[in-house]
DNA sequence: TTAATAGTGTCTATCAGACAATATAGG
DNA sequence: CCTATATTGTCTGATAGACACTATTAA
């Protein structure tokens, strides 16, 4: 097309003298969220062993938040899409390229970051443990697998006449070895008529660097809700798997017990047997189940 | 704290030093999904009116994608954070300021603004059409309210043995007057052992702008997941209404017809009668209902 | 035999889809 | 009385929670 704009420009030449530096810009970053499920040992050669929800951060060696520990992540580049620079990052820090990556949230806040303006698009990454063992060869120091808990621990509900206000305190628990990190999340829900808000802070954040408290909590709900509906709990799991631990996933992501025939009615559909047991067990062994291609339900 | 880093610098002065344009800076822009649903007049008296679900676009008026129709949007700025920038986005569209938003997806390819790099984070934000007509005094010219269907035409799966592909093609059209936009958006869900990828793209778009037809797609997806188990669609109504009313909302939203009896009953804990009742209908005259505030399930 | 897990059956309450029946205005 | 909508009732099948029961291994 050669139609011409007000300044008598046809897009060519328009595109040619176009000056980007007219408006404001900004720097981009992708933080990762990299959930696991690991085994702990068991001393009771019969019992089987507890499972734990991980995430994997990075302990600050630089101001701000110095010493302090944050999601993996870094900035996005000009010749990459915020896809890939997720996936770049998420290569750099576990080595393993092909494991589930999800957008979650863009975070925006103009103080987020005390160095500049700084917009972080949060992802969400699932890894099976087994897998990342085998192909973490390079350790990246000052990183390390989080337990991570999350719970509801107040709820606040005002019913005003024409709306109500929900409020809930989220208490966000983060260990390892010898490191203990806790935040306190607020979620406000104000609902009137016409105007609904959603607002989430931090009430207060002790070990974890800038506003990634948040974040985890946004992303552990985000996982507690899509494991409900979708198939991402294979994620985390090998290929061929007891129904029993599959079960642990749930569990230690839901945070509840399930009782054991209402689960495996439930993901009955899922799931395809293996001719395959386990062995060695100390009681009745264990059929090997794998993922169910044949199973659908949403895309997303 | 006056700890030094690697540099010998303390927080303060590093943060003093800091030059962000060390790292690769871009615009990011805030895309709005202004939804509303109208009532098309009627000609019978005793007919109830047609409804349609309407989005708001912007006809450009310059390179790149001349005389084609976007979302209204801009360049967020780096005094604000960039959900104040979708307000203020919104608030100059539609002269509203406190009404339903949402922050959606964040769309990062690299090619997708011919003109610079360019990341859109895309909100959606619903309106009552009737509060509409009273504010919107100052008519942004240009601008018009098209009428959305979203259908999906072809869907198909095929299993591997390790997984599926899923992909499912979606017809968007938009009309307006004299006006007729389409779009066909693909969407490809590719679950293997360990590796799950979804996909989004444009097969073919005429007359919408950038890649806004997928923006356009992605929204209509989350009303209509979110239609379902929360209260969104009250956003869309004027405080007293019908039942009939809102279940048209519902089914012009979700693109079916629902049964009566059934809706009611899925959405009466979610409204209260009150005394008034409709009039000069031709018919059995109404209830009015409003929306109940001592309803509730989920906070997001 | 026993500890510990594996796996199945079933009762009940709840909820969604389908459809039928009755009610009531204006003309 | 007629038309078009308003409103309620109920049958059925699917699903979720609770709980009880049987099966099987290694030591």
């Amino acid at each position: 097309m050669s139609e011409t704009n007000k300044q008598g420009l046809t897009e060519e030449q328009f595109l040619a003298s176009y000056d980007a530096s007219q408006y404001d810009r900004l720097s981009v970053t992708v933080d990762m969220l990299i959930f696991t499920v690991t085994e702990e040992e068991e001393k009771n050669y019969r019992r089987l062993p507890e499972k734990s929800l991980r995430l994997l951060l990075i302990r600050r060696s630089n101001h701000p938040y110095k010493h302090q520990w944050a999601l993996p992540g870094g900035f996005v580049q000009l010749g990459e899409s915020i896809d890939e620079a997720a996936r770049r990052k998420l290569k750099e820090e576990t080595n393993i390229g092909d494991i589930y990556m999800e957008q979650l949230y863009t975070w925006g806040d103009v103080a987020r970051d005390p160095r500049t303006r700084v917009i972080c698009a949060s992802y969400m990454a699932l890894v099976d443990h087994a897998s990342l063992q085998i192909e973490a060869s390079r350790q990246v120091a000052d990183a390390a697998w989080f337990t991570v808990g999350c719970k509801l621990y107040q709820e606040q509900k005002t019913v005003t006449p024409t709306g109500y206000i929900l409020q809930q305190l989220f208490h966000l628990t983060l260990s390892q070895a010898d490191q203990q990190l806790a935040a306190t999340i607020k979620t406000v829900k104000k609902v009137e008529t016409k105007v609904t808000t959603v607002t989430r802070e931090i009430v207060e954040s002790s070990g974890i660097a800038f506003d990634h408290a948040k974040i985890i909590e946004y992303g552990i709900q985000r996982l507690r809700n899509k494991i409900e509906y979708t198939d991402i709990a294979f994620n985390l799991m090998p290929e061929r798997f007891t129904l029993t631990k599959l079960q642990q996933v749930y569990e230690v992501i839901l945070d509840t017990e399930l009782l054991k025939a209402n689960f495996r009615r439930k993901i009955a559909d899922m799931v395809v047997e293996t001719d395959e047991y386990t062995r060695d067990a100390g009681h009745r062994p264990s059929k090997l189940f794998k993922f169910n291609p044949k199973w659908m339900k949403i895309i997303e």
